[in-house]
RNA sequence: GCCGGGGUAGCCAAGUGGACUACGGCGCCAGCCUUGAGAGCUGGUCCCCAUACGGGGGCGGGAGUUCGAAUCUCCCCCCCGGCGCCA
């Protein structure tokens, strides 16, 4: 959330910024209309309250006295049917105010990239070799300027085609039973997806992070403290008849832990790896990766999350980033990063990178890692705030896929394809307790 | 799920219908004092409106009774204890 104060003394900048990534402006105005109408009322209201202060102790005075006080509370209920009034109208003023302002995206950092469009998110640097077919080569090297490659002469076989062939999911039946996107793991690709969490969780681990399991539901107003309206619509699933939605990436509920807290400034930073199940509808993705499980309703994830204090959020988004492309160099699958374009930025995230693995099969490169810097946004919705000396300030939240399973299981499976079997990673094996899936 | 006890500011804690301006303590911040630290003293330390003077609201959340609610009533949430159920 916007602070208030800043639309007052500045709406031209909030407006800038909504300008930059490609939005309407006008929410700004109407939020400044009904703001207005807000502290117009509540001022008639408060002068009332006042005066009914002033009335009551004046009515307890004369009381104690024994004295008639019959004409004063006559008043006095006068006094208080218009405060009920005007209070209707300042309850509606606010909710209207409130809603919109919670609407109103992040403000951008800096060095955000104005542009729109996934394509032209600049590319911040490359790792690794892909394998990039002859006729592709030209439009690989636009995608990633100075990146290593072989020239391959056939196309790598789809995921899709090498977990039903040889055994490793069953896909149709999982949509026999709960629909599309869904899936069954078997044999081996179980064990290499509990050896993929559990490697990147002793990665974080090392590096400091404290490793939390977290509850899989949130109630809505935790929930919304997290993410952006249209979450609700397109990611969300809802528990029937309850308050409660299924998270959709352990950084809602690590995020929202510290709900309606005050930390102290020597508590921050505050690193967590959390590891869970993700739950997504994936509503606006339709016609997309439609087969195999790089889209999927639910999937594990281990996730960054720092709280840190204002001045340091920058300088954590790097760590967080280099944790995340640690992870793959030590999987050795072949990334970029890019720096996503303003007008492809979710409303919470005021800069966001994504890490991409290039798949041979699709020839293309997919996003496996998703880094953001909240600044305070989240902070203010959920009210985390920190005592700095006498004042308090909000923090500032920062999340970073560290490992996401079944994306990074199609990059093994396509990147580490031989004639005869999937390689695995030489840094899983120790947790897999086998190096190879044989087709045979 | 049932019965009982509880929830007051960053923390501890008093207050059970009108002098509550929510007592007091701890912690924290600023100033005085000190060579420095500590102690001591003074002031400050929830939110909102207002440039300010000032005002309004806050006692787990919401609704109500009353001229007036931390205090009384109802609903909900959470914590502690006991019983029941359960992987």
């Amino acid at each position: 959330m916007i602070d208030i104060k800043l639309l007052r003394s500045n709406p031209e900048m909030v407006k800038e910024n909504l300008r930059r990534r490609f939005e309407d402006t006008g929410i700004v105005d109407e939020i400044l209309e009904y703001d207005m109408l807000w502290r117009r009322t509540l001022k008639d209201i408060e002068s009332l309250r006042h005066l009914r202060n002033q009335k009551s102790l004046e009515i307890g005075k004369l009381v104690k006295k024994e004295k008639d006080v019959g004409p004063l509370k006559e008043e006095m209920r006068n006094i208080n049917t218009k405060i009920k009034t005007l209070e209707v109208d300042m309850e509606n003023y606010k909710n209207m105010r409130d809603t919109l302002l919670m609407r109103l995206p992040n403000m951008l950092m800096e060095d955000t990239p104005i542009c729109e469009g996934e394509e032209n998110s600049p590319v911040l640097r490359t790792w690794g070799v892909a394998k990039v077919l002859g006729e592709m080569v030209e439009s690989f090297k636009k995608h990633a300027p100075g990146m290593k490659y072989n020239v391959i002469t056939q196309r790598a076989t789809s995921h899709v085609d090498i977990l039903e062939k040889y055994d490793l999911a069953d896909i149709s039946r999982a949509a026999k039973v709960a629909g599309a996107r869904f899936y069954y793991l078997k044999n081996q690709l179980v064990l290499l997806e509990l050896s993929l969490l559990r490697f990147a969780l002793d990665k974080m681990v090392k590096k400091g992070y404290v490793p939390v399991s977290p509850p899989l539901m949130l109630r809505h107003t935790a929930m919304e403290g997290v993410t952006d309206f249209s979450a609700f619509e397109e990611m969300i699933y809802k528990i029937e008849g309850e308050d409660l939605y299924m998270i959709a990436t352990a950084e809602h509920p690590l995020v929202a832990m510290y709900m309606n807290e005050i930390l102290d400034e020597r508590d921050l930073p505050i690193k967590y790896v959390g590891v869970s199940p993700c739950f997504r509808k994936e509503a606006g993705a339709h016609g997309k990766d439609t087969k195999g499980i790089f889209r999927v309703h639910n999937f594990y994830k281990v996730e960054q999350v720092i709280f840190s204090k204002p001045e340091d959020s920058p300088k954590f988004m790097e760590e967080l980033i280099d944790n995340a492309e640690d992870i793959m160099r030590a999987l050795k699958l072949p990334y970029r990063v890019i720096n996503i374009c303003s007008g492809e930025l979710g409303a919470v995230a005021a800069k966001k990178y994504d890490i991409e693995v290039w798949m041979p099969a699709q020839q293309k490169f997919r996003e496996v890692v998703s880094c953001s810097n909240c600044l305070e946004y989240q902070a203010r919705r959920l009210k985390i705030r920190y005592r700095k000396g006498n004042e308090l300030q909000y923090v500032h939240t920062l999340n970073s896929t560290a490992l996401a399973t079944t994306r990074t299981m199609v990059g093994i499976i396509e990147n580490y394809q031989e004639e005869d079997g999937i390689r695995i990673p030489e840094a899983l094996v120790p947790y897999t307790g086998f190096d190879f899936i044989s087709f045979s």
